[in-house]
DNA sequence: TAACGTGCCGAAAAGCATTTCGGAATTTTC
DNA sequence: GAAAATTCCGAAATGCTTTTCGGCACGTTA
């Protein structure tokens, strides 16, 4: 046994090791730890010293196997960047206390066979549920119904209706973004977004649609398709500007396109916001916080759509997992690329 | 039991499903399906077709209480950003087979109290081992020794040395920006990095010194220290060229400040990296990748860190856990802003 | 005083897989 | 054909905790 060369740990204690330091049974020492009301406040007393003095904390291994819950979930993501699946986590670990529940984060690196190995080993450690974060909104296979605990989609809905996927809102996100710009007086609003094949771009334009068509506005020429990249960003305006220069507000389809933007504006001369107001999308601290000017964007409160994906799980478990494609509301963050600070 | 409700799955099936099916003892179940070579083979035929055919997997939870082994690591971050947990995860998964190990992330979120819990709920599941990954290459509190398993410290190190902890070699990387630079042919070097209260800075520039001292060069003006935002990388740059316009290389304590070295020199009307050249620190492919021009970096091999991190916790098992600080081997990551591109 | 409650405690089963060891059945050897 | 040696299988213990249920001892009531 290794354990032993870690010194004060030694063989980590157990119940038995209690009682018997207590002179009582084993039965009566777990009573006692567990606030069961069947032991004599004297025992109690006795059983929680012995717990104490020799530090003994319950296996949870031994629990769970005979609770058949395990308190744990797992993450299977495919996000590298670990965007997405931080803050999803995060969430989760809030929808209880800490330390109530733990996660298992598993990597598949977007490799399906990767996926089923992990997913195989999350069942054998008989997790309580399965979280698939996903790094795109588009819906992606399902991992299949013939499995023995809840499954919930988060950011990445599933392709399969009879499963639960809870995705941000992007089309509320797009009108969001326009309704800000026209709160803030813009009427000649043009969208550079990324990867048509997104269905992130495609649900944001219908967005960007549903607002200017609100506010009896129309988009300055067409929306803007190319790649999620300040490169795009960059080019994209230099175009949009030789075009319709008369442009005063740029909904963007993400923050890097929205930096690059941001940069060619500045390199032609317009200043932002008072020539053009601009909107970035996914808020994105690290990009948005370190523009010139910092940058408006909207946010997928990626942190609460963790802990929803989280609660569900956990009520699947008394109950019947429900089913379909919930959206999630996003929130507008205001910086100074569409009002200006000081 | 709610996992009746989850079709196909219905209670899981045990080892005892397999035996009853197959008509042998649950001993020989066992045997036959972990290939112990004291069952014939017809009776082997028999318990596999009986396991496929009720899709039985071992109960990992009943193994590992048995074995006294999880096969599962504790990952305590308090990195919020996952820029550095996340490839240390990956690497933690590489270092042995995909599903062989399960890691659990716990986000401490920089708070002593939480942390506190989170180990303790990794200690009561029983974790092979902790991998305890900060933010910052400064010297974090340690947990202790009185630990029934090992710990290792990754990218912040122990500020105990009878800890064990992999950090990257900052030093090297210093001198290895300046190696490169020298080697591009500059000669007049200038240094902007961040908060000087950080380990990082401070041995970065240690690095910076040896490289200009092989060389025989000295540094152009004082070593800057701010923040590592764009912000001060922008303000910097406009500070050193007022007073030493001579410069022809800026080595960045970070990518972020570099970012902003780059669009100050742009401003200015120097072109990087015919005037000047600019490397930067981290490899943060989302910024390094997007500059303009792209960005020549320092990569601290993170994934290779968080492989070497989970094989010492592993060997430890069965051996001594060694102490001290380890230092990582980093690399140099050459793109447009160092050498021209095409 | 006999019958009955009540309050505490302990033996044992359950949860699941692994491993040891004894024994039954078969084959080999003399 | 009997004894010895294999070969294969199964009962039971192990790991640790929780929970049920039987029972002991004490006090209470008729």
């Amino acid at each position: 046994m290794a354990r032993v060369e870690h010194p004060g740990g030694g063989r980590a204690s157990t119940l038995s090791d209690v009682a018997k330091l207590a002179g009582v049974s084993i039965a009566t020492a777990s009573k006692a730890i567990n606030g069961r009301d069947e032991v004599a406040p004297a025992t109690r007393r006795r059983v929680l010293e012995a717990a104490e003095q020799i530090s003994f904390t319950p296996n949870q291994l031994a629990r769970s196997l005979l609770a058949g819950r395990t308190g744990t979930v797992g993450l299977l993501t495919s996000d590298l960047e670990g965007r997405f699946v931080i803050p999803i986590l995060m969430g989760a670990e809030d929808a209880f206390g800490a330390g109530q529940v733990n996660v298992f984060l598993c990597d598949a690196r977007g490799d399906a066979i990767r996926e089923q190995h992990h997913l195989k080993a999350l069942l054998n450690r008989r997790v309580d549920g399965i979280i698939v974060v996903g790094r795109q909104t588009d819906p992606r296979p399902s991992l299949g119904h013939d499995l023995p605990v809840p499954v919930v989609y988060a950011y990445a809905p599933s392709d399969d209706p009879a499963d639960l996927s809870i995705t941000p809102d992007n089309r509320a996100g797009g009108r969001l973004a326009v309704e800000h710009l026209v709160s803030c007086g813009r009427s000649r609003i043009a969208h550079i977004t990324g990867d048509p094949a997104y269905a992130a771009a495609q649900d944001r334009l219908l967005g960007v649609r549903d607002g200017l068509r609100a506010a009896g506005l129309e988009l300055v020429g067409e929306p803007m398709f190319s790649e999620w990249s300040e490169h795009w960003g960059r080019d994209a305006t230099a175009m949009l500007l030789a075009q319709h220069p008369e442009v005063d507000g740029i909904v963007c389809g993400s923050d890097q396109i929205a930096r690059g933007v941001l940069d060619t504006l500045r390199d032609l001369g317009r200043s932002v916001p008072e020539d053009v107001a601009v909107i970035g999308y996914d808020n994105w601290e690290v990009l948005a916080t370190n523009s010139r000017p910092e940058l408006t964007s909207i946010d997928a409160n990626l942190q609460q759509l963790g802990r929803t994906a989280a609660k569900r799980v956990f009520t699947a478990l008394d109950d019947e997992l429900r089913s379909g494609t919930e959206y999630q509301p996003v929130r507008l963050v205001i910086r100074g690329s569409t009002i200006p600070r000081r």
